[in-house]
DNA sequence: CTATTGCTGAAATGATTATTTCATAACTCT
DNA sequence: AGAGTTATGAAATAATCATTTCAGCAATAG
């Protein structure tokens, strides 16, 4: 995909915000027609651009009212530290993202639990408990002032 | 929503990774009939556990490869600076994500950018600009290790 | 033990929708 | 300018699907 269009653009800020409908209303809301809405569609799955439809689950409501971001500090980073750790990243559903990132610190994680003894749980058997880690440092959300999946195009 | 059922869970599991599936196929993977999976699914929607479903961009894709993480401190911390603070991020598209968090910092924020020039310019136009805002630190993702919109259930 | 209430799922329904086709329009390249 | 290529949208089609109804079942309370 080189550069999108006026049309993929438009479709896009749409779908991102509701997928639910129909592409002829699609086609309505971007001056555009069915057929041409869901070839774009098509294309822009194939190539990677834009996910099947998922739903959202608000985590407040599901039991995982609670919000960490911890900053590891890696021993050593050669290949097998890194894929050690990416490993155990993977296996654990409560983090839900994980960057690797300049400055101080190696690795910032996104962690949603429950409570403060089920984030204890979670640093101490998933992180502290790896070889590959030296030293992490936790931050407490006390509030989601923003949260979107929206990606401006 | 007291508690979620054992269908509830399994349906939320499935629909965070798919939600373009019909609601016999929904009822097929969880033992259950299309009409009570319709009607649980509107009862959760109804009370907001539960989005409509939206399609995720690849931002990368998308001409916004890049991600940052910054972190501010706040000058005050009365309800016109948080206020004030929160109408800006708000009004910024690429800033995905903001979170007050405890600690050495007031703000955790998530930003999605082009390069380096266009973070600069945000950077420079939304935060630093602001009364309100004492410090910020800006760490750079070197890569997304994990990222997933979906929330144990 | 019985009455009541609420939940379940199979089947019916009725509408909506994705998807294809085809004639036309727009554009590209020589 | 004109031949060739590609994209467009209106209409047709063929399925699929959400949603309702209803009879039976389970659980609860009196």
């Amino acid at each position: 995909m080189t550069q999108l269009s006026i049309l993929e653009s438009r479709m896009l800020a749409i779908l991102q915000s509701d997928a639910s409908i129909s592409m002829s209303e699609l086609a309505r809301q971007t001056n555009s027609s069915s057929a041409t809405c869901w070839r774009r569609l098509r294309e822009m799955e194939e190539a990677g651009v834009v996910s099947a439809p998922v739903r959202l689950v608000d985590p407040a409501k599901v039991g995982r009212g609670m919000d960490a971001f911890c900053q590891v500090r890696m021993k050593a980073q050669d290949a097998d530290a890194r894929s050690a750790f990416q490993r155990a990243m993977d296996l654990e559903p409560a983090i839900v993202e994980v960057y690797s990132i300049s400055g101080d610190w190696d690795y910032l994680l996104h962690i949603v639990v429950k409570d403060i003894p089920d984030l204890e749980n979670i640093l101490m058997t998933r992180i502290h408990e790896l070889d590959c880690v030296a030293t992490a440092s936790t931050m407490f959300v006390l509030r989601r002032v923003k949260h979107t999946t929206r990606i401006p195009v």
